[in-house]
DNA sequence: GTAGCCAGAGTTTTT
DNA sequence: CTCTGGCTAC
């Protein structure tokens, strides 16, 4: 076992700790009186209990400067654990900017996930691993299930592996290993779940391998098997501090009660009303509960809000005070009062999506009276993501720059994990799962038949699949191209394993312990760096001349991502930490070119602000969710309540609040009430804008459209919301008529495509020109159809080779 | 091995 | 409606 004399070594302290002490504290200063009891209160446990908007991370990021400071801990000693990289980063410049100084100091802030790596990786024995193991995601792990599933016989139609994944997953979320399964749980997935669950352990041990919940359960494991292990980390880790403890699920709030069980010295910070993460395991109990799990802790209250205007929060207030459990807070601010929280409905979606563009371009140009905004201050946050659709395609069509945050991942995209995969089986040999990924991609001619000959051949020898492979095409096992194919890929893979170092230079005994285990030889400086072997592998495994035949739109953008993953490949020492960073980060760096309004989900908003916010689709059904409220009932609603508690308080300045009264679902009209949150806001802090009469009252079209019928169907006139909003139509509150629309589209552009010609969208990839009317192109579309797009989003392509 | 067809599904998502 | 996965036919 390390002793604690090399971790502090290994992790480096740059910060002295005595070079400190005598500092001065003007950031103190800097804080509320609430923040500074939060920052002050050092020993023992501490709930804070904070509020949208109240400071937090400055609250957070003090107490940690404060630590340090005051000499209560060195840097090494501080454990700060959050849930996204987002957050870690933020904090780590925040305390750097304060320190003045970086904080290389600070190995353990981080996310859970990224602590739990280092730890498991300096123990990885005590649970039959190597300390080398690799990481599985999502894509990896419902392919191994697959296999599982498989070999069982079991029909994976009617008992897909996603769901078992789920099954495992939430048992993962909860700490129970295959064998404390409760009795409760074994009608899961059809009864066979908790024994695929144990083969699906047993499997990953073999492949030295781990999934995102084994990083907790295991470190878990060890922490409650190991006194010894346990107690070194207790008396090392001085202060723990945890961000969005209200989001923490049952194996976390172990983790976190198991370290901090000594000294107890934890700070755990979060608001139960932002819990929003019911459904993948968080549990707002461990927040409701922190005073009886650690009596006498010192609970503060941040209440005071630096974010929002009074109607906001007010507005934001009357819908969260429907939810019971609560442990209650009540913001306030010293903000200017503002606008109130303005509400509107619409007859369709559609025509959301266009009433919202025309809004933002308002409130760009600043007709609306107030100081032009920025597209960059605008969000509109939906619940669900195919909501996001009629947004994009309205903002194609007007020409209105978006973001959509959250969308597919960079690293979750197919060229890019290929691309990884290649790099796995070259770093290391014997990752059978990446191997089988990239055997047959680009086509080898290696199909179901060769593959079950190489794994066949590999389970004989006990050996990896390369290696089986190795010996399968030494016996002649395959023939005919695939196997000439097969020999060519083990060379070439053998090849470039080699490329990853240099030549043997020494053979190092005693060397000192890192993350890739003791090594015993030592090599020297590879003869090509990490960048250029990425290349070398890419083009000479055809992968890259795979996507450039690629005929299909997406083809372009694919070698435009791989082109970017050997950009950020520099970034990084070797292949192997590139590979570690990703497992490990997700994050989709966004070019940030221009203003661009941004689109994205209640959840991925959380933690966000914007001085506009739009929440569109305020409908019963769809928000609150109706599957969340079949099934979790009560529990279910109160947290799609929370939700749209996020979603107001994410607004500085302009809350806009819509629905529709017909929605296209699955190509299906169909018609919901006004959301029973819209009831909830209280009145004194809402505009509707609703023009009266928008509903129809009173027909005149005779049988035209329906229309009246539609509606009455809908018996949106039955919803209290309804009648009140109908109640209190005001002399103002005009919608904007229709035809103001064309007013916001920009005349004097002229399309400078020709009927006829061969154009490239990024969203709809290939087409032809059929129609120019001002700075709008009609675009016949090979995969998409027909659409009318602004021409700036085109570009030429008669240079494509067909 | 691949194109093309049909059936089925279709919240929220980080690591 | 629109995307995915799996199967069939070449």
């Amino acid at each position: 076992m390390s002793s604690f004399d090399e971790m502090d070594a290994f992790e480096g302290a740059s910060l002295s700790a005595r070079a400190m002490a005598a500092r001065p504290m003007p950031y103190l200063d800097d804080l509320n009186p609430e923040q500074r009891r939060a920052v002050e209160t050092l020993d023992g446990p501490v709930l804070m209990l904070a509020g949208a908007g109240t400071g937090k991370t400055k609250a957070l990021t003090t107490r940690i400067v404060h630590l340090l400071n005051t000499a209560r801990a060195r840097p090494n000693e501080i454990l700060a654990v959050t849930f996204t990289n987002k957050a870690a980063r933020e904090m780590k410049e925040r305390v750097a900017r304060m320190l003045g100084q970086p904080v290389e100091g600070m190995p353990w802030l981080g996310t859970f996930h990224s602590v739990c790596v280092k730890l498991l990786r300096r123990h990885a024995e005590l649970v039959g691993l190597k300390s080398n193991f690799t990481i599985l995601d999502t894509d990896d792990q419902i392919r191994l299930l697959k296999q599982l599933i498989k070999a069982e016989q079991i029909d994976d139609k009617r008992w897909p592996a996603r769901q078992l994944a789920g099954v495992i997953d939430s048992w993962k979320n909860r700490a129970f290993t295959p064998a404390n399964v409760p009795t409760s749980d074994a009608g899961a997935y059809n009864y066979r779940g908790v024994d695929l669950y144990a083969q699906y352990q047993a499997r990953l041990k073999e492949l030295n391998a781990v999934d995102f919940g084994d990083l907790l359960l295991h470190v878990v494991t060890i922490f409650q098997t190991h006194s010894d292990v346990l107690e070194q980390y207790q008396r090392w880790f001085r202060y723990v501090m945890v961000d969005e403890y209200q989001d923490t699920n049952v194996a976390q709030y172990l983790w976190l009660r198991l370290l901090a069980g000594g000294h107890k010295n934890i700070c755990c910070v979060g608001d139960d009303d932002q819990s929003i993460y019911g459904w993948r395991g968080a549990e707002v109990g461990n927040i409701l509960r922190f005073e009886k799990d650690f009596p006498g802790a010192h609970v503060v209250r941040l209440e005071q809000n630096y974010r929002s205007t009074p109607h906001i929060l007010a507005a934001a207030s009357g819908v969260i005070a429907g939810n019971s459990d609560r442990l209650g807070k009540t913001l306030w601010t010293e903000a200017e009062d503002g606008e109130q929280v303005r509400l509107i409905g619409h007859w369709d979606g559609e025509e959301e999506a266009r009433w919202i563009g025309e809004e933002i371009d308002a409130l760009q140009r600043g007709t609306r009276g107030q100081r032009p905004v920025s597209l960059d201050e605008m969000a509109i946050l939906v619940r669900a993501s195919h909501q996001m659709r009629a947004f994009e395609d309205r903002f194609l069509t007007i020409g209105l720059p978006y973001r959509v945050i959250g969308g597919p991942r960079f690293y979750e995209r197919l060229e890019i994990r290929d691309a990884m995969a290649y790099f796995r089986v070259v770093t290391s040999p014997e990752d059978d799962l990446a191997f089988e990924r990239i055997v047959n991609t680009p086509k080898r001619g290696l199909g179901d038949k060769a593959q079950q000959t190489i794994q066949m051949t590999a389970r004989a020898h006990g050996v990896s699949l390369l290696e089986g492979a190795r010996i399968a095409v030494q016996d002649g096992a395959i023939k005919g191209k695939g196997g000439a194919a097969l020999r060519r890929l083990v060379e070439d893979l053998t090849r470039w394993n080699g490329m990853t170092r240099g030549p043997v230079v020494q053979i190092d005994e005693d060397a000192v312990l890192d993350d890739g285990g003791p090594p015993q030889v030592r090599f020297g400086e590879p003869e090509i760096s990490h960048v250029e072997l990425a290349q070398i592998l890419l083009d000479e495994s055809g992968y890259t001349g795979h996507w450039q035949n690629d005929k299909t739109p997406e083809a372009p953008g694919r070698l435009e991502n791989l082109k970017e993953l050997v950009n950020q490949l520099d970034n990084f020492e070797n292949l192997q930490g590139f590979l570690e960073h990703v497992s490990l980060i997700m994050d989709n760096e966004q070019s940030d070119d221009g203003a661009k309004v941004s689109i994205m989900t209640l959840h991925a908003a959380k933690g966000l602000e914007f001085p506009a916010v739009f929440l569109p689709g305020w409908e019963d059904g769809l928000f609150p969710s109706q599957r969340s409220m079949d099934e979790t009932g009560l529990k279910g609603l109160e947290e799609e309540r929370r939700l749209a508690y996020v979603g107001i308080t994410r607004a500085e300045e302009i809350c806009t609040i819509s629905f529709a009264a017909n929605r296209r679902v699955f190509g299906q009209w169909q018609n919901a009430l006004p959301s029973r949150f819209i009831d909830e806001l209280p009145e004194a802090h809402v505009d509707v804008l609703t023009p009266p009469g928008l509903y129809g009252s009173g027909g005149g079209y005779g049988d035209s459209g329906g229309l009246e019928a539609r509606v009455s169907e809908a018996n949106v006139y039955n919803s209290p919301g309804w009648k009140r909003l109908q109640a209190r139509q005001g002399q103002r509150g005009m919608a904007q008529p229709k035809e103001a629309r064309n007013s916001v589209i920009d005349l004097k552009a002229v399309s400078s495509f020709m009927v006829g010609e061969r154009v490239f969208h990024q969203k709809f990839g290939y087409g032809e020109v059929v129609d120019i009317e001002g700075d709008k192109a009609e675009v016949n579309f090979e995969k998409a159809g027909v659409k009318k797009v602004v021409s700036k989003f085109l570009s030429a392509k008669d240079d494509v080779p067909f």
